[in-house]
DNA sequence: AGGCTATTGCGAAAACACTTTCAATAATAG
DNA sequence: CTATTATTGAAAGTGTTTTCGCAATAGCCT
C-alpha cells in the first residue's frame, strides 16, 4: 500500500509550483495540466493523504472556504486580493499575542486574514 | 408590511441577551425558550431581514461557520473558546495595517481570530 | 513479464447550509 | 371586530462541497 501514482505526484508538483494556499478548483485546473484525465474525487481523495501524512494542511478562508497549503512553512498570515480571488502567505507576524486579549482569556493560537489588492492587480488598475 | 411578530422580537431579544456572535443552533436554542414552537426557517428568514435592516451582521469563522452579531460594535476581533465552543468579541485591535503585509500589498481590511480559552472555562480546569 | 491489489474515473449519493412552498396562523388596518 | 395579508411551521427542495461504490486501470513485487 502507498503507490506513488502520476495523479498523487502532479497533485503534489502542483502545490510546488504555487506556492500558495489552494482550493480544489486550482489543484484540478492545475492538475489537469499535468494529467488531462485528472478527476475531482482523486484530488479530494489525494489531498486527504497528504494532509494525513502531515505535508498538506487544510486551512479555512472567510471568503474562499477550503483552502490546502504545504505544512512546514511556519507561522503565516493570508492575504486575499479582491482582483485576482487569490490568497497569499504573508511570512512574519507582528502580533503580541499576550496583548490581544483581555486578562483571563488565554490565546494559545490565532489566524489572521488581510483583504485587499495584491502587488499584480495594483498595478493593472493604475 | 413589516409586522412585529413574537419570534422576531424573540430573536432580537436573545442578541441582546448574549453580546457575543451567535450562530443558528444558538439562535434557535435560546429563542425557543422565549418562543417554544420556533422553527430554523423563521430564524433563518428573520436573520436575513435583520442584516437588510442593518441590525445584525454576519461572519464566517474558520470553525464554527456563520456566525452572526449585532452592528454597531466598531472594530473587534473574535476569540473562540476550545472549551465551550462559544466565541466572544474582543474589543480594540493592536494590528498595524500598513506593516502586515509586504510592499506592494495594499491592505485594506483584515479580520483576526483568536483561540484559546476563554476566563470561565480556564477556571473550569484549574 | 505476470499477477495481485491499491488507485483511478465516473456517476451516484451523502452531508451540509440554506431557501422555498404552501396551508394555517396571527398581526395590523379600518 | 373583521378582513386582509404578512409571517409562521413543517417539509420538501436547492445548491454546494465532499464522499462512496464499483468496474477498469495501473503500480509494484516477485
Amino acid at each position: 500500500m502507498g503507490r506513488i501514482t502520476i495523479q498523487k505526484t502532479a497533485i503534489e508538483k502542483v502545490f510546488r509550483q504555487h506556492e500558495r494556499p489552494l482550493g480544489i478548483d486550482e489543484v484540478l485546473k492545475y492538475g489537469r495540466k499535468l494529467v488531462a484525465s485528472l478527476n475531482q474525487a482523486t484530488v479530494y481523495r489525494n489531498l486527504k493523504t497528504l494532509i494525513d501524512d502531515g505535508w498538506l494542511k487544510r486551512i479555512s478562508h472567510p471568503i474562499l472556504g477550503s483552502l490546502y497549503e504545504r505544512t512546514g512553512k511556519g507561522h503565516h498570515h493570508h492575504f486575499y486580493c479582491r482582483g485576482c480571488n487569490r490568497t497569499f502567505d504573508i511570512s512574519g507576524c507582528a502580533l503580541k499575542e499576550e496583548h490581544t486579549a483581555p486578562d483571563g482569556f488565554i490565546v494559545e493560537d490565532h489566524e489572521l486574514f488581510l483583504f485587499g489588492v495584491c502587488p499584480s492587480c495594483v498595478e493593472k488598475t493604475t
